[in-house]
DNA sequence: GTCTATATTTGGATAGAC
DNA sequence: GTCTATCCAAATATAGAC
């Protein structure tokens, strides 16, 4: 009330540092899993490597579901944020190579930011309707992309992911931290891209039914 | 003592029951992890599934984590146990779509049993040597397929694990229970061995260097 | 082999003082 | 906002009686 009369601050200190603190737990949070497994993260060691007494964190956090749920959406939202926007020339094959390059990386730069956002691994928690609005938002840049490459086709945006995302699971599981699978990109956008604009006797394979 | 005169049993039915009793735990552990989630799966619910308390289960496992390798020796041995043998015709399309077919129908059957054997999701197991053993023997047998295929260079043969990864990861993650990606799998191998066996300027792409 | 009893740890969450 | 104190539940594991 008597701030009111001397004029509004412009900025709330108060709610700046809250977030900065809320991003503080997050980080904590992040450095967890990744040293000792997603599912392994508890609100004691958050606690602990942010200096807090375990309740503290439930002024900043409602719940532990709650924190998994805010590095989700982190998760996407770096996606989203990463992304490079100046990569596109129009020449499909490149753009293809990369979109899969990008998204590849993406994955195999943090494995359990990877296991977060696209494995179902942790028992009960699901992500919010808002935090999965995002996680919807990013992938439908990856289908504009795709679009833009003249990929549209079910079949064709299918059979495309699969391959994406088996070069970031094999990436990430069988060379972590090496290029075993993400030297291979370009061979698998090439092969892809063949196999697109083949002429076959009837149609092109991403329209064709089943072969057998 | 008494028993070596009057001659020994041909049959233990007392280890019998013991191994019978060790099965119907792992089913129950089976059961869970299917329903609840693989990380979900704890030993009081175990228990009370096979109707015993939970210290009784130290009779037949020594450890949780011995209760997850004898899952994933099984899961494992269930891979080669259901493994076709007479379906290869010599016709490399044909038996790569059956190898890849097998595996990705195997993963997707039982996605608890897809996450325990191919990903690393569980904090703080690692399967025993020899349970890894009876791993890496199942893999030999893909293996084994793949070059029977004429498939051998390692670069031929990662980026065909990545598709068959990415087809079986993606039906378990999109489609559970579907065949969105499963009914992809014949165009796949055809998109692959259309680029295996593609003529360039100067090496088949299994063989070529990176492309930039 | 199974049980009871118990130890121990961990973990998520709440109440209430300051 | 942070702490202490506490609760409650779950979880793995051991000891020892029967």
């Amino acid at each position: 009330m008597i701030l009111s009369v001397l004029g509004e601050p412009t900025r709330d200190r108060r709610a700046e540092r809250h977030e900065a603190t809320k991003a503080e737990i997050l980080d904590a949070a992040w450095d967890m899993a990744r040293s000792e497994g997603l599912a392994a993260v508890s609100l004691r060691d958050i606690a602990r490597k942010v200096g807090m007494q375990p309740p503290s964190l439930y002024s900043y956090f409602e719940s532990k579901n709650a924190i998994y749920d805010a590095m989700y959406a982190q998760g996407c939202q770096q996606f989203v944020d990463a992304e490079p926007w100046d990569d596109l020339t129009g020449d499909p094959v490149h753009d293809l190579r990369r979109t899969v390059g990008y998204f590849v990386r993406f994955c195999a730069a943090d494995p359990a930011r990877y296991q977060l956002l696209f494995q179902r691994t942790i028992p009960g928690f699901e992500p919010s309707p808002e935090s999965y609005a995002i996680s919807q938002a990013s992938l439908a840049r990856v289908g504009a992309r795709l679009k833009s490459c003249g990929i549209t086709d079910e079949r064709a945006v299918d059979l495309f992911s699969a391959l994406g995302t088996g070069l970031a699971d094999q990436q990430i599981s069988n060379d972590p931290g090496g290029n075993r699978w993400i030297r291979l990109i370009d061979d698998a956008v090439e092969m892809f891209f063949d196999y697109m604009t083949k002429t076959t006797k009837d149609r092109t394979p991403a329209q064709r039914g089943r072969t057998r």
